[in-house]
DNA sequence: TATGAATGAGAGTTCATTCAT
DNA sequence: TATGAATGAACTCTCATTCAT
């Protein structure tokens, strides 16, 4: 919570201790330092949101339903992580480049192995026809994960709301039929 | 430059001065403080992108072509200005809305200006019945300025790669038409 | 143990606690604090050493036997102490003077007892005509005090190895008959 | 001054800067960290001490005077720098074991320079039959520098007051013609 | 106007000590 | 009596900011 509202260099491990009602002595009686704590954050989290979609991968094998259950199951886990996500995702933009000497392996990890699964459903649906051939798979995969962030974005502005996981058919739908008019 | 790699709160104020060439002491002639330094950076390239997206969208009146328009200024500005954009973006993810005390104003100031410009083109677009009326301008907003940061992070990590403005008709046909496959 | 190797600063109390192999709580229960345990240590071991060095000085009259039996005495409790004599001596340099905040009076108690055994035996050589005149007891107690730490230096360097109070004969010889050739 | 009076461990950061009467920022614009500081000062004073050294040894040929040189300038080196020294000397015992991580290399090297000055004295005296040879190098260097050191320690005792150069003719004496009576 | 050494508040981290179990 | 997690004061080190030159 205090990294998401402070940012990891602006929160101090008096400000953790005091939010976690203990000392900055109990702290380090769990955490080897302060880039650890955020390394664990990371790493706990990651590997509960992977193994969801690894889950939903190999259970659902219509392309499309697959891609959109993922994209559901991305703004589901943010929505239910809010203060976890909120610095995983924003801070994973400081840390993905620039500072990744914090937890920076750890992130990109998490990333990565993100854009991998969203990517093997991308071209799955291509290869099947469901998804389009024109646009290089690369492409797709930057699109897909930038239009799931977008939404992200807009509901951390609201802050406080709820309602991230019920936008997942809009975001869908927007993803795969696009803003334009199609008669 | 020196926030673009260390992030604002690891940058220091010799980095900067070094990079600079200049004294710390003469730095602090041109700028009040640190922040100063950040908050006049962003006004700065805010004020010139918001410029260009302005004049665009005063100089085109087809809606699509406007949109398009600008989805492409945005990439090829962010292109143009690799290492302050590299803050300007990134960093902005956490000033935005985290350690908004640091120039926050401006970073803000400016995110609202780019999106007002776009939503207004989004409107137009939906009111010309080229966009999609059956979803709500704010969720198109959110997908569009979305799927514009995807492109603008694939791009960012094949770091040192150009060709950022050359993703303008692919990110452009990817937001108006999606990535379903339609026959 | 702990404090000959690390040093009493940088000597944890829970690596004490592990080297007894109780808890810290335990430890607490018979020390008052860690200043306690390295008071405790000089005194037991001091008291020890110097009720040797009594026996010997009451046991040996001839001056010259008296003297010798010392020296080889201190040598012998040295060697058969040798984790707490390293802290005893070489911390003792420490504590001696500087930081006599730390156990300082014990220590200091000791080494007066100590070189007050010397004294007198030197005394009592010099009167009855064994030890040399000219020079001033304090004179000779320095450079008897030094003689023995130096072998005793020279033994800690090579560590591990056996025989310091084998040099004993050595020692004393070179103390009452100098280094230099006497035809 | 302040490791002399409080140990290395025990001394504080802000006590050396308000002894140099600067701030602890001023004192780490001069040197790395803490270990810097008494590294630093080992290695200046050692090198000094060195230098003086070598020249004796190299200018003075007849071996008894050499050694006798050489000791009269060891306790003159050390009066005249009583704080350093007594760091150099009191903490050496400290570090030569024990805490070897603080600047253990500089002291281990001084002292090793030092005792090799000195052996090589004794070797040329017993090599040209001034010194006895009935007993080992070794060991009568061990008993050298340990005289040495014992003036040095009755030295520090008496606090404050001066005259451990003075003491060069009885030092050189007992430990060239020992403690014994020789009629 | 330019410089950069000096400053010191404030950060992360350690560890002697306590006390509920 | 034994335990060891909890505590927080105190330490080292950093760096934005100042100001005499």
């Amino acid at each position: 919570r205090v990294f998401g509202v402070r940012g990891f260099a602006s929160a101090k491990m008096t400000d953790i201790a005091r939010e976690a009602r203990m000392s900055v002595g109990t702290l380090y009686n769990y955490f080897e330092n302060k880039d650890d704590i955020i390394s664990d954050l990371f790493r706990a989290r990651g590997d509960e949101c992977v193994e969801r979609m690894e889950a939903i991968s190999t259970a659902e094998t219509d392309p499309v339903a697959r891609l959109s259950a993922l994209i559901a199951a991305c703004l589901g886990f943010i929505e239910s992580h809010r203060e976890v996500v909120q610095v995983f995702f924003r801070m994973g933009e400081d840390i993905e480049r620039g500072a990744q000497h914090v937890s920076g392996a750890a992130a990109d990890c998490n990333r990565q192995r993100v854009h991998g699964i969203l990517a093997r459903a991308i071209r799955a649906g291509i290869n099947a026809g469901a998804l389009r051939r024109d646009v290089p798979a690369a492409d797709v995969l930057a699109f897909v994960t930038g239009g799931i962030n977008g939404f992200v974005n807009a509901w951390c502005q609201r802050e406080g709301r709820a309602g991230l996981a019920r936008k997942a058919p809009v975001a869908v739908d927007l993803i795969l039929r696009g803003a334009g008019f199609t008669p």
